[in-house]
Parts: structure tokens; sequence; C-alpha cells
DNA sequence: GTAACTGCAAAATATTTGCATCCTT
DNA sequence: AAGGATGCAAATATTTTGCAGTTAC
């Protein structure tokens, strides 16, 4: 797994420093997304939270994690497993947001579908975000 | 206009005061979603921070308007034009950023589409969300 | 050795709560 | 008159900025 965070970081053209590799670490372990305060908080990793913000900050540059929009607004992170790169997301797939746990997911084999636009729209990314109960819930 | 307003308040049962009739007309006659600042700042009104915040809300809960889940997770919110009350909303409409004038728009005639989940999982909302050029900046 | 990263302090921004006063009904 | 709404002060939460010390390369 050590070799498996340095390999991203290293591709990436990032330095390998120790609280890069826990949050990586974190995400490569963690099924769902993740928010800021979730590394500030849980996990028992007692971040410093500028770091936190800088280095997820640098991961969505980077294109090796994703942010995603939800209802409530609150900001949810998850890794990227398209291929991304730095400045240019290129996910087609959907999201979902279990009501009960809470937890949202990337659904990564769900692509989004094509949204027919009234004249004079040009698409540029479609986001789809489905709100229900997830299989571990049900 | 305030004829409108005031019905539209008192259908809801909330009580008719200059700031949610101000409010209220800003979303009636703007198109396109609002941001909190927007209140706050422009438009020449000096509403009270405080009391947007808890016009807004009761809106939502109102089902008067709803918010908008944004890439930027800025707050976004629009009118319903939709049948919603009090605790249920139910859209269907699917929502446009516009990536050059920035403004975020219902795209009321157009209808989310049925989104083909893994057994499992059961579907309670779906939000689409566009991003590209929309029909004034083309 | 140098550039980049971290962590602390502090600033700036955003949101929530409490309460006295005012307005709607 | 009574309950709800407003607006101010202040508490809390969130995010950003600056900088000195540390670490990666």
């Amino acid at each position: 797994m050590n070799t498996c965070t340095e390999g991203i970081l290293r591709k990436n053209q990032l330095s390998i420093t120790e609280v890069r590799k826990k949050i990586l670490t974190l995400f490569l372990t963690h099924n769902g997304a993740l928010t800021h305060s979730d590394f500030e908080n849980n996990f028992g990793e007692k971040m410093d939270r500028v770091t936190v913000y800088r280095t997820l900050q640098a991961f969505v540059e980077k294109g090796i994690i994703h942010t995603i929009p939800t209802s409530d607004n609150s900001v949810q992170y998850a890794l990227c497993k398209d291929n991304c790169s730095a400045g240019h997301h290129r996910h087609r797939h959907i999201h979902f947001v279990c009501s009960n746990c809470r937890n949202t997911y990337c659904l990564d084999d769900i692509i989004t579908p094509e949204i027919g636009l009234p004249a004079g729209y040009s698409v540029n990314k479609v986001e789809v975000l489905v709100e229900g109960i997830c299989s571990v819930c049900n």
C-alpha cells in the first residue's frame, strides 16, 4: 500500500510526505467519499486542519481526487478512478447518497446519460446525484 | 406583484412582512438562481444577514424555493415552480450552470432521466447538474 | 542546498444562537 | 394582546493567508 501511495504521488509530481501518504491511504482503503472533517477529527490521525485543506486542494488539482456536489452543500471528496490529470477531470460516473447511512459513493459503472438541452445551450459536463437507500442499508 | 408575493406567503402560512416580500420579489423577477450574498450585498437592498438566512430557510422548508447542489459548493436558491409543499420538494427538472456568466438556471422543461442502479439500491431523488455555455453567452 | 511542505497563529469569511424590540394578526 | 419576525451582538464554524521551521529531493 505504501508503494502504491508513493507511486501515485510520484506520478503526479508531488513530493512524498507522511501527511500525503496518510490521506491517500485513507482514500484507498475507505469505500465512499470523505470530507475535510473526516481527516481532521476521525481516524485518530489528528492532522493539521490547514495541511488537510492544502493537501486535498493539491490532490484535486492533480486529478487524484474529485469533489462531489451534494444537496446539503457539504464538500465531499472521492478518488478519481478515471483518467483524470492535472486540470482535467473527466468523470462520467454518477454519485449516490444514502439517506440512511449518509454515505456518498461513486457508482463507477454507471455513466451519466446524455441530456438534451434547448437550442443555444452547449454541454461541457453532466453531474448526476442520486439519493436513496444503498445496498448495505436496504 | 405585491399581491402575488402576499398570496404566496399567505398560502404558506407565513406572516406578510417587508423582508419576505422583498426577497420573494427578487426571486420572481430574477431569471436564475440566487445566493445568500446576492441578498446581503447586491440589489441595493441592504438586508440583515441573519434575517436573510432565516428567511431563505423558512422558504425552503415551506417549499417556496429549493437549493441547488453546485460543483463549487456555493449555496444556490431558486423558486419552486413544481408542486412543492412544506417538507416535500418534488423536482424533476435539471439545473444548468453557465461556465461563462456563472449563472445557474432551472431548466424546468427538461426532466431528470431514469437511472438504472445496481441491485439493492433504491432511488428517492435524482439531481442533474449540467455545466456548459448558456444560450445568452453562446 | 534549495524548493517544497508542514504546522502554528491569525485573519477573513460564513453560519448559528440569544435576546430585546417591533410588527403582524 | 400574543406570537412571530426582525435586527443587533456575539458565539461558533469554516476557509484562507502569512510565515518560520522542517523535510524531501
